[in-house]
DNA sequence: TGCAAAATAGAACGAGCGTTCTATTTTTTC
DNA sequence: GAAAAAATAGAACGCTCGTTCTATTTTGCA
């Protein structure tokens, strides 16, 4: 599947199919009750970042946006709903910070240690307000349904992203063909798992040069 | 710090001097209310395992022990004290099964092997009752507290002494002296995390073998 | 401008939460 | 075995939760 950047402002999803738009394709025109859905999102979107997708709370979220629980509630018509849409944006907004800018670099190893800067920049400057793709993963590995299939089809489509990414990188002859692009996607995961780890609760400070160095010792390793 | 095998069955914490027993001193016998709280801390550990220190309750805790919610909370005083008992529990079995056994092999990169088969075993059988440290991490990340401190001083203790254990295994010139102890705990960190990560939440069988391989490739590159 | 539809508010619900109180039962000690 | 101490039960508290109702206000369109 070859990934077009995506020009225009419209939700086509270009890293991910990997989900619909509640649209039901009635309404055409830009009803004034979706700019409020956008704002509930938004906020939603910092407070699960911050406690969680299990922490979320319609009150809480009445509260921050000075609506009424009914009111917010409405837009969603369940609280699961509330989540995956959280998740939705998330999804969004990963793709437009990490895998888009990252397009403008050259196939192979420069786009793949862009998406890398990209994705550890992420995870570090969220030292505060988390990764929802690591919480929701520890929130939900036991807890089946709607909002833990959302979460593991967006990781699903990031992580193809990222073996795809190296497997670019072996096609130009950037990295060995002899490398299994899963090994090293599920190595680089884990170093942006201990970045994370170790940034956001140890608050150790030297953690962003260790998954960089990480990063740099397995592309070293892999050469063709 | 060296540290001692503990061979009686008392509370003298080797790996950590981490936690305190809230045992005030004052009655030396045992009081049946010690075991009744063992067996609440030992069912809290399992429900904690399952979905997090912050999802545990008083009331689940009281219907899976056969007790009144006054009765569980009495032994506590607080859900806070429950849950630095709960940690302290997972400290000592963290370290009767993943540290205590591998000091049966030689000290050097031996030890540091047991240790992450050790880990990894923990980590790889608990699919279905996850790791506090990793869960913990993320659920008290932003939120202060002895609870958190609890957390994080367990987590070092157990990264100190993997940490030692890379470096005699340095000083049993088993790995390269150029190494960086804390760069190599930081990427076995990674693999342990990124094995949780796609074992417990994306289900992915092949998630042992790879954190197998990366932990061998990072003994490969740094052999003296 | 008027009318239908959509958006929002407000109150209420049943349930679960941690915690506090006051008995009552069980255990330990002398 | 009696007295003291510890352990447990049971009811009640104030609170927050997601959700459901019914009004009321705001919006979009003709």
């Amino acid at each position: 599947m070859t990934v077009r950047h995506n020009t225009s402002g419209s939700s086509a999803g270009a890293v991910a199919n990997a989900h619909r738009a509640s649209d039901d394709g009635s309404s055409r025109t830009l009803i004034k009750g979706r700019q409020t859905k956008a704002t509930i999102v938004d906020a939603a979107l910092g407070l699960a970042s911050q406690i969680g997708l299990e922490g979320l709370s319609i009150g809480a979220l009445a509260e921050v946006t000075g609506m009424s629980k009914s009111g917010v509630f409405a837009h969603f018509g369940s609280r699961e709903e509330l989540q995956i849409s959280v998740i939705r944006e998330y999804h969004d907004r990963f793709e437009s910070e990490v895998f888009y800018p990252a397009l403008s670099c050259k196939r192979g190893l420069p786009r793949l240690q862009s998406l890398f800067d990209n994705w550890m920049q992420r995870t570090s400057t969220e030292i505060d307000s988390g990764c929802i793709y690591i919480s929701g993963a520890v929130e939900f590995d036991d807890r089946p349904g709607l909002v833990r299939d959302a979460l593991a089809s967006s990781v699903n489509t990031w992580q193809n992203a990222l073996q795809r990414s190296v497997a670019q990188a072996q096609a130009e002859k950037h990295l060995s063909a002899q490398a299994d692009p899963l090994q090293v996607a599920f190595e680089i995961h884990g170093l942006i798992l201990a970045l994370h780890y170790e940034a956001r609760f140890l608050r150790n400070p030297g953690a962003v040069d260790r998954a960089r160095q990480g990063f740099n010792t397995i592309v070293a390793r892999n050469q063709p």
